[in-house]
DNA sequence: TATAAAAGTAGACAGTGTTAATTTAATAGT
DNA sequence: ACTATTAAATTAACACTGTCTACTTTTATA
């Protein structure tokens, strides 16, 4: 017999590295489209095939950085959970995180959400954990306030927890998409989402809601 | 003098068929990658620089397409509008076309709203112009239901609109981005937005929310 | 030390966006 | 009718891309 090759931990501490090397490559040059073999094996510093022992290809490493760009805005938002703080306002402070992460990065905020998903990402494992990972710390902090008694549970988390990630999925991928030609901006915009969330989770009685067979959706008021 | 080349209505009529041929790439063959100028000129029925007299380049060819695109939910919500139709309805008849429309054409709504602008879209009149017609769709449906009593007034008919546009938006894009994958569906989430939206439109009272200047974004209670 | 497997390299190919040089074609003036 | 002019279209070329294949280097172990 021969040698293994690398350990485990080696070969994915050299997939981290030619992650770094990729996610350098697209902030400081021209975002995704300067994302190439030959770029980012050139700041990690070997030829341009070489990153193919461990990424079958584009997708694959795409994939991986979408993955890192899910883990960095769960970070932001699990940062901004203050323990000690006051239960009522965390919603507010967790969505004031999603948005200002979504502004000061806007390149890492559209590496997740505007990419469609590849046949490759759609079977992710990593991607799809990573997901669920940052859409579980907004279920926490709504199941925590609801158990704290300053959000109501008539909504269950996980539903507000999806309502959420629309809201502010849909306020900052319109700002960082530079929809707002209208007169209207993010600094307007986010503090009435947040009320309008609140408020959602408050009016709203979960289970009154019908789809008819004719693909519509409608809602009942209760 | 020698002959002055196409007319302006012959110059337009041909670009029009690039971008026949362009969307017939786009829906028909793999998405955004598949539309390469070659492709395109293809169909066309052209050489592969033929285009490059009616697009100056790739960006140019990728943002008409997008504001086709705009041009396209325009007419699906402007179509979804019964103007004999109960008025107490529309806000949701129109939600639910946005909705519709996009999960009908995920190829056409990712064109419009999964790309980042390239500093071409950024100066492109044309883009700028229809996405302003889309919205102002939403903001005509809006006003009417304020002028005919059935909406309350106390959030200005353009802050509605882009609100309604968060929210569908975030919706369907997460959609069509299969970002789904916690157990929530479209279906279920659908009727839940429309009626936040009609909650928070009935609850919100305008110009009761403040920036701070630490640049968070805070909602107060009304 | 010899060897076998892994890791990394270099070459090649088809495809891309884009520019420049060239050809085609149609018309205006003579 | 003929030529000059000029827009339109084509072709060739370049640098770049993803990916595959063949090749070389490295290195832990038998």
């Amino acid at each position: 017999m021969a040698r293994t090759g690398y350990t485990e931990a080696e070969r994915r501490a050299k997939r981290e590295e030619f992650l770094d090397a990729a996610v350098q490559v697209f902030e400081n040059d021209g975002g995704i489209d300067a994302v190439s073999f030959r770029n980012v094996a050139a700041v990690a510093g070997c030829s341009y095939s070489a990153p193919y022992r461990y990424f079958s290809g584009k997708e694959e490493l795409i994939c991986a950085m979408r993955a890192r760009a899910y883990r960095w805005l769960e970070k932001a938002l699990r940062d901004a959970i203050d323990p000690n703080g006051d239960p009522r306002s965390q919603l507010e402070t967790v969505a004031n995180a999603y948005i200002q992460a979504g502004l000061q990065r806007p390149g890492m905020y559209a590496l997740m959400l505007f990419q469609k998903d590849s046949e490759f990402a759609h079977r992710s494992i990593e991607l799809k954990a990573s997901r669920h990972d940052s859409l579980q710390a907004c279920v926490e902090v709504i199941a925590a306030g609801q158990a704290s008694g300053f959000l109501p549970k008539t909504t269950d988390a996980l539903t507000a927890a999806h309502m959420f990630w629309i809201g502010a999925h849909g306020l900052v991928s319109l700002q960082v998409g530079g929809q707002f030609v209208m007169g209207r901006s993010v600094e307007q915009l986010a503090p009435i989402l947040i009320q309008w969330l609140e408020t959602g989770l408050e009016n709203h009685s979960g289970g009154k809601f019908e789809e008819s067979s004719a693909g519509k959706f409608s809602a009942r008021k209760s």
